[in-house]
RNA sequence: GGAAAGAUGACUGAGUGGCUGAAGGUGCUGGACUGCUAAUCCGGUGUACUGCUUACGCGGUACCGAGGGUUCGAAUCCCUCUCUUUCCGCCA
């Protein structure tokens, strides 16, 4: 969340910020919220600290031996207001905290203004379109026709949108995650981690998630915990209410699979693989000092091209605007691939820098070199989400009979095997 | 799921109603001293909110797992919850 100080003291600033954003922020509101609150503490503190001077003279009454029952019926009266503004107090910082947890980050000054994903600009790509001499098949049917998942038999189970990958299909799944942990764990530096796919309220509001979306994620109401969407989730939280005194930056690299109700979605780009409720995705996140944090992101992203670069697929980087951008993030790269058989690019990592704003929520702090105590920078990227990179490997390895050569650097992982036939 | 014990600052560990924001020790840190290593001595060492000052700082309030309650006053008494450990049960 933002800093109640920061937009007390630059409210304009703020409300710009959420117009380019196209949220709907009653910025005046939480100003107000935040006066009255801090009417209230001065006058509540100053009848405690009276009431706390008066409660030690009687102390001190008894020891002498003389009645403090007509001072024990004034103060008790002070207790009596100090009650009453004590209830005002929590009723104000609830609904202000609750009003805080609703405003979206500010995005960064370096952040593209726009209105929608079409002014998105592109900032680079890699490699080039192939050419394929054919008309492409689609993944769906290649799959299908490979057996590399089985999309009725996953909707039988759970429905649809719930991927069940069969035989080839499930091994490529499993050696890309093999093959993206392991490059950024021996050659990015990251250190990996196994999370709880499952979170608990307070989680999910470290990281954005809640409240506002709740109705983006599946719930296991009996015991109170979300199925995370991301493994932002947990790998961010893992350092909730602490402060660290690790050397900074903290990189961890993690394995989840994701769950998703892509509530509102139904419909739009659904097929095969392209959006679905359960997937997996290997996750990249930092912890970094407020100076380091751009650098680290520009890092992180080129963290996630490696591993497309290594599968030879044709990319684009692109940077979200400021009406596209997500809820928590300051500033956004999205990468995309290219698949021939749809004709369009695929988003399949999202690098984001949160700056302090998942920190302030989760409160996770770290000592700077004076000692004192500040916010960390959280950044988080996808390295990457797997069902559409398995849609750009088959759309742009497949060959006129259907087969599906394998990039080289899955070779290994796959037990040798160089093609799906 | 049942039973018992416990939860205090970076760590350890005192503290059963006011003199405790919290003893002692460890660690860290500034200094003194011993020609090195080590030791010794002196000092400092929580977080947040808030007001004044805004360079440094000074004051107030809150915080001893979380939330309620009793009381003039709670780390200390009562209630609820969470978590940890141990034992039993169940189980991949």
């Amino acid at each position: 969340m933002l800093d109640i100080k920061f937009i007390r003291e630059n409210a304009d600033a703020v409300k710009a910020a959420m117009k380019n954003r196209n949220a709907d922020v009653d910025v005046d509101a939480v100003l107000a919220l935040d006066a009255r609150r801090r009417e209230i503490v001065s006058e509540v503190e100053a009848l405690k600290a009276e009431r706390n001077k008066i409660s030690k003279s009687i102390g001190m009454m008894i020891k002498e031996g003389k009645d403090p029952e007509e001072i024990k019926a004034q103060v008790r009266e002070m207790g009596d207001k100090i009650t009453a503004f004590d209830t005002e107090l929590r009723e104000v910082e609830a609904d202000l905290r609750e009003k805080l947890l609703y405003i979206p980050n500010m995005p960064s000054d370096t952040t593209p203004v726009g209105q929608t994903e079409d002014d998105n600009p592109v900032i680079r790509s890699w490699g080039e379109k192939v050419e394929l001499g054919f008309e492409p098949q689609m993944h769906w049917d290649l799959g299908e026709k490979l057996g590399l998942f089985d999309l009725e038999r996953g909707a039988k189970l759970s429905g649809s949108g719930f991927p069940l990958f069969t035989g080839r299909g499930a091994k490529l799944e499993r050696a890309l995650i093999q093959f993206m942990l392991d490059l950024h764990t021996e050659e990015h530096g990251y250190t990996e981690v196994a999370t709880p796919f499952m979170c608990n309220e307070q989680t999910m509001t470290g990281t954005g998630q809640l409240p506002k979306f709740a109705e983006d994620m599946y719930t296991v109401p009996l015991d109170g915990l979300y199925l995370i969407p991301t493994a932002e989730v947990p790998v961010t939280n893992m350092y909730a209410n602490e402060i660290l005194d690790k050397d900074l930056p903290i990189l961890h690299t993690a394995y989840t699979p994701c769950f998703r109700r892509e509530a509102g979605s139904a419909g739009k780009d659904t097929r095969g693989l392209l959006r679905v409720h359960q997937f997996d995705k290997v996750e990249m996140v930092k912890f970094t000092t407020p100076e380091t944090s751009e650098e680290e992101h520009e890092k992180l992203t080129l963290d996630a091209e490696k591993v497309l670069q290594k599968l030879g697929l044709h990319y684009r980087v692109i940077e979200l605007c400021t009406g596209d951008i997500g809820f928590s993030a300051s500033k956004c790269y999205d990468i995309e691939l290219w698949a021939p058989a749809q004709d369009k690019w695929l988003e399949v990592s999202s690098c984001s820098n949160f700056k302090d704003y998942q920190a302030r929520r989760a409160n996770i702090r770290y000592r700077d070199e004076n000692g004192k105590t500040q916010f960390v920078h959280t950044i988080n990227g996808s390295g990457v989400a797997l069902p559409r990179l398995v849609i750009a490997i088959m759309e742009n390895y497949q060959n006129e009979d259907g087969s599906i050569d394998l990039p080289e650097a899955i070779w290994p992982y796959m037990g040798g095997l160089k093609k799906i036939d």
